[in-house]
DNA sequence: CGAATAGTGTCTATAAGACACTATATA
DNA sequence: TATATAGTGTCTTATAGACACTATTCG
């Protein structure tokens, strides 16, 4: 027994640290649906080229945005009969971060508008919201993993690192406690030699252990 | 630009509390393909009727299993060309929970078959690999909310919550901590003068303030 | 040297684990 | 009253917060 099938999509959710602020990039929908609106880069999965829908929102990172094998988790499947006008459809939806040290070629090469992501409101189809899942999803991250450490560039200081927790936890951190999670947790180590610039003493530069998701016993 | 549609599913894992473990639901596959083979309840997304792929889920479970409004949460989405050989397919799985109150009337009505979910193997499509995936949700949830207390009755003793928590985390808990944090974290209300039958002194019955899962900020 | 930020040491507060102790039912 | 499980009190241990103190660089 076969049944009508929904249009089947990705969008992404494209984040990066950027002015101090957590930034989402967009794009400016060409033509109808949302024709001028702006929206989460995504499209349509292809059936005969995507592995899976993952396959599918880094061929989007990498067509439209010049993304190359980025930080790229799902989020959640959106769907229902009105979300897009062509009909019944579900988007599977992903976030992917941009490592700051990638930030610019991003934005030299590609035709993404960014603007704070708390801010996000307006976008084509239910992308908003989408936004709002995501930045959620985000918030729960940051007290248990090493996310944040992902939007930062390849080398960063404890001091940079804190920011970008305390960022995304829109909260104070207390620094000898996180100087001691941070040397507990093990998943940085320190870039030799390697000092920061400043008009004071210099921070040690650390780097991530592994290029994945460091996951915490507890919280932050 | 229109595509070809790929399939698109539901699938939800069943989970019951039975017999001191976590039993997985499973549906024989009446017909092809892998027709005789155990799989996930599940099954096309209707267009013409469901409102989104969770009420697709829950039609699911009414029509097929007999439960009414359960707890049903979105589990992933998994998807590609191999995993269903009519062709290119998406299935967004659910897992839902079972109380432990409504289970016999559940194994009265249907042709569910009820096994411990630890063990399950040899499931149709990419099934087992969806079961491996709620069940690390599960185990993950059950650090930092009231899931478990989801799978008991509608009043239960506090031993018996305890035991449920043990048996998803699969380690013990101080009975005395656990009492402790329980009562801090006030999700819980006594069923007023109730007690429980046993050879020694009864316990205190309880039962959740809502029918909600209620999340913590710290670990259980 | 003074300013400014980096980094450490340590005292206090809070929450978890251990475990002895009390409470209350039935046989 | 003996026993079995329910439930409490409290000491110890681990971790987080507060904050003063030392360290290091530059102008």
């Amino acid at each position: 027994m076969e049944y009508p099938r929904p249009i089947l999509t990705v969008d992404v959710v494209v984040l990066a640290l950027d002015e101090g602020a957590l930034q989402l990039g967009t794009l400016t929908r060409p033509e109808d649906p949302f024709a001028g609106c702006p929206a989460l880069p995504g499209g349509f999965v292809r059936v005969d080229e995507d592995q899976n829908t993952r396959a599918a929102a880094l061929r989007v990172l990498h067509d439209k945005i010049g993304l190359v094998d980025p930080f790229c988790q799902q989020l959640a499947t959106f769907s229902g009969p009105t979300r897009d006008p062509r009909g019944w459809s579900a988007s599977v939806a992903y976030y992917a971060l941009v490592p700051a040290d990638r930030l610019a070629e991003v934005k030299a090469h590609t035709r993404l508008t960014w603007n704070p992501a708390a801010e996000a409101q307006g976008l084509a189809f239910d992308h908003s919201q989408i936004v709002q899942a995501a930045l959620d999803r985000i918030h729960t991250q940051t007290t248990y993993s090493s996310l944040p450490a992902l939007l930062l560039g390849q080398s960063f200081t404890l001091a940079d690192l804190r920011h970008c927790y305390e960022l995304l936890l829109r909260q104070p951190l207390n620094d000898s406690a996180f100087r001691r999670k941070i040397a507990d947790l093990d998943f940085l180590e320190p870039v030799p030699g390697a000092q920061s610039r400043s008009t004071a003493r210099p921070a040690q530069l650390y780097r991530q252990r592994s290029d994945k998701l460091a996951l915490f016993d507890r919280t932050i």
